[in-house]
RNA sequence: GCGCCCGUAGCUCAGCUGGAUAGAGCAACGCCCUUCUAAGGCGUGGGUCAUAGGUUCGAAUCCUAUCGGGCGCGCCA
């Protein structure tokens, strides 16, 4: 059920009587104040100006034509030419009750499935994951669970970076102390955060061995077989880390979505042959250049898109150029989704145009970069440590758990050691990622422990609270599983819970439309608010509560728990029957 | 220098294709647990939507300029 599409629809047919062209805006919207009902249109003022007639006319015979009293009871014009719906209540009714005996909760399912390659998380390897990989992995995950749940066939990709000039770097260091009779079991690998900071010192002030790093390389991307063994030492490690870090994190990637930078490797060749051939690439300075007007600055110098370095070496964007190759020819794409830091959003600018002129990405494949800003400390300029390192994700994660495990320490008087750890473990996870989901900025955002780990307010731990309540009356209630009963919609509390209720389709559109979960974030957080304003002036299991009014008010009840749960579902937040 | 992103309450942020009186949470201050879990509910205070112009019936949203912040601009990823 979407009722933001069915009044579009209606709007339209509406419009074409009228003479309206036919992308003529129905802009229908949520009502922004109560009095205005649920939902108003107002495309008649924008159409009064394409037909330059006076706008509340133009509403009057809008309203005409709309045939609206099946599921309205009052549709009026005011102002210069609003329509204001309510609905009726008991239409709403009828429609919860359908959701409520649908497994989707009435939520359509997609009638043309396409093909979405979704790029998220892609860590580094050379390092331990830390809290700037958070947004693109749960960011990515949650989009890609929506893409599922509404019918489209999504294959992830994690795009990790396990073959630039950092390992040449690792090895050199790996080798010395091999060299120097150390064991391999010995050798730290486990930090491999200490092991990349003594490297990269080595390779920032002693003499000789950034050459060294470079030559190892070269042997490395050759397929030196030594060299070879030593890096996937590395990359074996590192995907251990990050397979931790993303059972933590509630996150569906799995191995074989692992698609890392060297898979492409044996394609980078062909590409830079062919973009050669095309006479899309030049050689310029040494290295092998595309050049982009389309890009070019105010003077008209065409923008630098390099693809091979001065002495035949590749670099990302050869790799990138060869995944769009891949994405969108051999995996058939109709969309490919990237998320990344802002920081990369002129490179994949410049992929995509060279994907599209050298063929590599098919026309009818969508390419969306969505970017995210740059994490910041709290003092507002880019984020560090007292130390100047990174916060491991581990680390945050760790602590959030063992917050929330003192919370319930406190709170929770009737529950187990064992059920408070595993409570514990899903709030702390879930009020990490829900704060870090629910912000939508394209711009810098903030990285701080306390509003990462807080449990009160606009939290994922608000939310799963929400929902133990419901089941708490539920449970008491003992309501079979396949409970069924009509729904009366008396009071506001239980009308705008409805109209909450069915709007999951609209929302979950949006998620889909611009990939951002935020948009469900706070859905969902409207939702659970809502319920619990419901829940406090609507008694149910009182004494001198109309069983008819009970079995209704239990219905929205178990509409509302189910809703939430699949909502943060579609977050990768889990709920608890208690807390 | 050029380009991209951003500037909304003391703080962190929502604000969907331009819509009516700009919303939450935190912090502050009141009230509500012998009644379905108080990680909660109800209420109060708090705003020149960076600034100045423009577009129009209507602008936080679109355009221009200025100021402020972040980032990016040839061989790292």
């Amino acid at each position: 059920m979407n009722i933001k599409q069915l009044l579009s629809d209606r709007t339209l047919a509406a419009f074409t009587v009228l003479g309206l062209p036919e992308g003529t805006n129905p802009a229908v919207t949520q009502s922004t104040r109560p009095e205005f009902g649920e939902y108003q249109i107002n495309g008649a003022m924008g159409a009064a100006k394409l037909l330059k007639t006076n706008p509340r006319e133009l509403a009057g015979k809008l309203l005409e034509l709309l045939e609206l009293s099946d599921i309205a009871e009052k549709a009026e014009i005011a102002g210069p030419g609003f329509i204001n719906v309510s609905l009726k209540a008991d239409w709403l009714a009828q429609q919860l009750k359908h959701a409520a005996g649908d497994k989707r909760l009435g939520v359509s399912i997609n009638p043309q499935p396409k093909t979405v390659v979704v790029d998220y998380s892609a860590p580094n390897l050379a390092k331990e994951m830390h809290v700037g990989h958070l947004r693109s992995t749960i960011i990515g995950d949650a989009v890609v669970r929506t893409l599922e749940f509404w019918g489209d066939k999504v294959i992830r990709q994690n795009h990790m970076g396990d073959w630039g000039t950092q390992f040449g770097m690792l090895i050199a260091h790996l080798e010395d102390k091999l060299a120097a009779g150390i064991d391999l079991e010995q050798v730290a690998l486990a930090d491999l955060e200490d092991f990349y900071r003594e490297a990269k010192k080595r390779f920032d002030d002693e003499a000789g061995f950034a050459d060294k790093s470079r030559d190892y390389v070269v042997k490395l991307q050759s397929g030196d077989s030594h060299c070879q063994k030593l890096w996937q030492l590395f990359i074996d490690t590192s995907i251990k880390h990050s397979d931790e870090v993303y059972q933590k994190l509630n996150v569906t990637l799995k191995h074989a979505d692992i698609k890392p930078e060297s898979a492409y490797n044996s394609m980078l060749h062909g590409i830079v042959d062919d973009l050669k051939q095309q006479k899309l690439a030049v050689e310029s300075m040494g290295a092998l250049v595309v050049f982009l007007s389309e890009l070019a600055d105010k003077d008209g110098n065409p923008s630098p898109f390099i693809v091979q370095k001065t002495g035949g070496g590749f670099l990302y964007s050869t790799t990138d150029l060869a995944a769009c190759q891949y994405r969108s020819h051999e995996l058939a794409a109709d969309r490919i989704i990237i998320f990344t830091d802002a920081r990369q959003a002129l490179h994949f600018k410049q992929v995509e145009l060279v994907s599209r002129k050298a063929g590599y990405l098919r026309d009818s494949t969508a390419y969306d970069h969505c970017p995210f800003g740059t994490m910041m400390g709290e003092d507002g300029k880019p984020f560090k440590t007292r130390t100047g390192g990174t916060v491991k994700l581990v680390d945050l994660l760790e602590e959030a758990v063992v917050r929330a495990n003192t919370v319930l320490q406190d709170k929770a008087t009737d529950l187990t050691a064992g059920e408070i750890a595993e409570i514990a473990n899903k709030v702390g996870i879930g009020a990490v990622k829900f704060a870090d989901l629910s912000k939508n900025r394209t711009s810098d955002y903030i990285f701080s422990w306390d509003a990462m780990l807080s449990f009160e307010g606009a939290t994922a731990p608000y939310l799963q609270y929400a929902y133990t309540r419901v089941r708490s009356i539920l449970r008491k209630a003992d309501v079979a599983e396949n409970f069924q009963a009509d729904i009366v919609l008396q009071s506001v509390h239980e009308k705008q819970l409805a109209v909450k209720l069915l709007r999951l389709e609209e929302t979950l559109q949006m998620v889909i439309k611009d990939a951002q979960p935020n948009v469900l974030c706070n859905y969902l957080y409207e939702l659970a608010s809502l319920y619990m304003s419901f829940y406090e002036a609507c008694p149910i299991l009182k004494d001198g509560i109309e069983p008819e009014l009970r079995s209704s008010r239990l219905m929205l009840s178990i509409l509302a728990s189910r809703v939430l749960q699949q909502g943060l579902d579609l977050l990768g937040i889990e709920v608890m029957e208690r807390m």
